[in-house]
DNA sequence: CTGTTAGCGCGTTCAG
DNA sequence: CTGAACGCGCTAACAG
């Protein structure tokens, strides 16, 4: 009742324990009958390779690390990395590859961790996510020769393979549909500015408001700090008459901000929020929002990194282009 | 430049392979001078266990599973997944076991995953969440022999070990609140009621609220069920004066309900929410919640887990009690 | 007590 | 198709 070996199985069969191997993992070597035989035993045994061994004399870990490293607190990007992570998953766990999930602090522990892993092999890649202009992680991964992916990567010209969705595309997307209601004001309230993204955000949101009063500000992410940025851009002389949120959790709390200052959504501020989530269909009134099909954005982000285990790919792969839905929030401005 | 083996070591060191085992893990076996010098030859080769060659040797994977079997929309509780899988893995990254983590469409998906998980000793144990009353797969994990531990676990009596918060408790701390301002018809948006711990809930409600009038609608955790019990509840002819929802993201989605309907908050309506979450702190008005240190719950249930694992253990262990948080929610209902 | 040797764990691979 | 060795670390039995 132990459980069964491929000698055991061997045994059983009557032939020898390389024959089992070749015959278990449809090599050829094995007789079309022979391999039968072999296949039926080992259901009757209901034998099942282990992991370890396997792992062992392929070395191969079976298994790709993730790493988050954003400060707890920042919690507005959850559903985000929520529907990323069940994206990565379905992918690799069709290849019967694991993922490890690791929450830290900072970077100077993601990277810990990431020589960790790689001197145990406890993994065969890792996926990188909030990249930064010359961030160091990139260094030390190319260092190590760990395989790894840049999800939501640098775009172009990157040391490291990754897949990444239009950004500028999708701030114009936002910015057309705004300026198409009549809006001259528009703000925008920006996550981390150290990253990647939201500067390749900034820079799109820049381009497409050139001839007209646009301008952003820097927050953590945090629904707090959307609040307060919200607070401070209609406290101007001139405020904005419409405000583009970097994701869905601090749109919210502009919302609840304008509410608070008796500001009226959208009759005299409209508001965006780039990622979309059920939130946003919850509140009254309903976010216009830029979705992403982020679970698919996770499967293809996993997809390319097995190719790079496998030898294949590399490179940028581009991801299809986010969709605005105009809901609720946003409409021409007042007068 | 290769990964030293122990056998490197051991050729450097001029002992042997086995020598240097025992010195690495501190066993006797070796005279402290050998030790240090085998010690110092590992650190300049900078030598790493190879982690599959530990999992074999030592027939344990280092790791520990959990699936998540929530269909992907019922996203409201994720800031309560993503504290506690942080918690989780905070103490598992201690004894360096990773967490392996699965997310599935449903509970035979789940189980089948246990049975692979196992089969391949990919993992050494699992968390299992969100039981219901006869819970499946609590008979597959006794069945296969697969250590085990429920998260929010049935409280007592349990065929599986589990860590769990007094639910009883909250609920009394709640209506306690409630009542003491005066309400006298309280209603409740609770979760899946075939979850075990929503059951709890709702008989340590109907318990708390006896002599009043208290009633529960169910959902299945969704904003979009949240506000749509919400709309149902406001529009009976005796509309409740408070609601409590099993949790956050429900609370939010009845809110804006209310605000929608021209119910105001908290005059008309009080609001309470189980499970606090920065959102919660973002809305106007803020709402009382009650909240619960979920990453110590996290931290607790793997200690526990391992323990297990360890051979010690079992048996059922009780979390802290959750804290009532009052805020702008709550008041006096009205007249 | 200090250290060595042999062999295990489990699946893969390759010369024969 | 078989036999043997390998990957890498652990450990029991044994010798100095």
């Amino acid at each position: 009742m132990k459980r069964p070996t491929i000698m055991d199985i061997a045994r059983r069969a009557g032939v020898s324990k390389g024959a089992v191997s070749m015959a278990l993992n449809g090599q050829p070597g094995v007789s079309e009958a022979t391999r039968r035989r072999i296949l039926q035993v080992a259901q009757e045994l209901d034998w099942h390779p282990n992991n370890a061994a396997r792992a062992l004399s392929a070395a191969r870990a079976g298994a790709i690390g993730l790493v988050l490293a954003r400060p707890a607190r920042t919690l507005g990007v959850e559903p985000f990395f929520f529907q990323l992570i069940s994206g990565l998953q379905a992918e690799l766990s069709e290849r019967r590859i694991a993922l490890l999930l690791q929450v830290v602090d900072d970077h100077v522990a993601e990277m810990e961790l990431y020589r960790q892993w790689w001197s145990e092999r406890r993994v065969d890649g890792v996926f990188v996510i909030d990249l930064r202009a010359q961030d160091e992680r990139v260094r030390l991964l190319e260092k190590l020769g760990l395989p790894a992916l840049v999800i939501g990567g640098p775009g172009h010209h990157g040391e490291l393979p990754s897949v990444w969705a239009d950004d500028a595309h999708g701030m114009r997307s936002i910015v057309t549909h705004l300026t198409g209601l009549g809006h001259k004001r528009i703000a925008r309230v920006a996550g981390l500015p150290e990253l990647l993204h939201t500067q390749r955000r900034t820079a799109a949101f820049r381009e497409a408001t050139r001839g007209l009063a646009g301008w952003t500000v820097s927050t953590d992410y945090s629904g707090e700090q959307g609040a307060e940025a919200t607070r401070r851009l209609l406290a101007a002389p001139e405020p904005p008459t419409a405000i583009v949120y970097d994701n869905d959790v601090m749109a919210v709390a502009g919302v609840a901000v304008a509410a608070e200052l008796g500001v009226p959504v959208p009759e005299r501020l409209s508001v965006v929020a780039w990622d979309d989530s059920p939130l946003c269909q919850l509140l009254h009134p309903q976010l216009t929002a830029l979705t992403r099909d982020t679970f698919a954005f996770g499967a293809r982000a996993a997809r390319a990194l097995l190719d790079v285990l496998d030898g294949a790919g590399g490179g940028d792969l581009e991801d299809h282009v986010p969709e605005l839905v105009a809901r609720e929030s946003t409409a021409p401005p007042a007068q």
